[in-house]
DNA sequence: CCACTATATGATTATCCACTCATACATCCT
DNA sequence: AGGATGTATGAGTGGATAATCATATAGTGG
């Protein structure tokens, strides 16, 4: 029940390229779980077990509507975080490559 | 090298109560190895591993001095995610306190 | 009731993670 | 050089995670 773990939690939700493509996915409204799995291109079965993940770590919420059951974004917050993360990835490959370039013509520095 | 793993990688780096732990410490500025793992309560190796998790990921940097190695984090943006997704925490904290009391005074809704 | 569609879940497997202990490596000091 | 300190890492272990296949559950329509 410690905060630090709920947080961990949260973010854990978010770590791992699948549920990021779900997120993606939910950004522009909810979806069923029939719209989701071809989208993403993942078997039924495991994409259920993500949007399960997900729902129980609080980041998601389930809409229930004859056979199909729509989910969609609890939070603002969580495409936020996404949004963060890109922006560090796009540093860090600037970051990279302009390193590279460096070494080329400094070889051997750090 | 696909930017979803990417994104997904630093998110993994923040998606534990250890290195949750870590980031917040290094909020203040750059520490070592032996300051940060004695805070923590967590064995030097230890510690040391999920500081090289973090560096590799590109959250976090170094910087030597003598013996010690200084450790500091690379993008402000990671502070900002923990930030968000602590709000999160609390959303959710007292989504359920107020379902719980809810359920007490209508019992079986959902 | 039966067939059909949508979703969830048990069981299994392979892989990854966090941790520990011991040890190596690097730097400093005398 | 030798001892002390700070940090990293190899090897091993237990537990978590992700994926798959098969099956169960639940709602819908004939």
């Amino acid at each position: 029940m410690e905060p630090s773990y709920l947080c961990a939690d949260i973010l854990k939700a978010l770590a791992q390229p699948i549920r990021l493509k779900i997120v993606e996915l939910l950004a522009d409204g909810e979806h069923c779980v029939c719209e989701i799995f071809p989208a993403i291109a993942q078997e039924q079965s495991n994409t259920s077990r993500h949007l399960q993940m997900m729902l129980k770590s609080g980041i998601l919420s389930q809409r229930k509507e004859g056979l199909k059951i729509y989910y969609s974004l609890r939070h603002p917050e969580v495409l936020e975080i996404v949004h963060l993360a890109e922006t560090m990835v796009d540093h860090e490959t600037m970051r990279r490559s302009a390193l590279v370039k460096a070494k080329r013509s400094l070889p051997l520095s750090r």
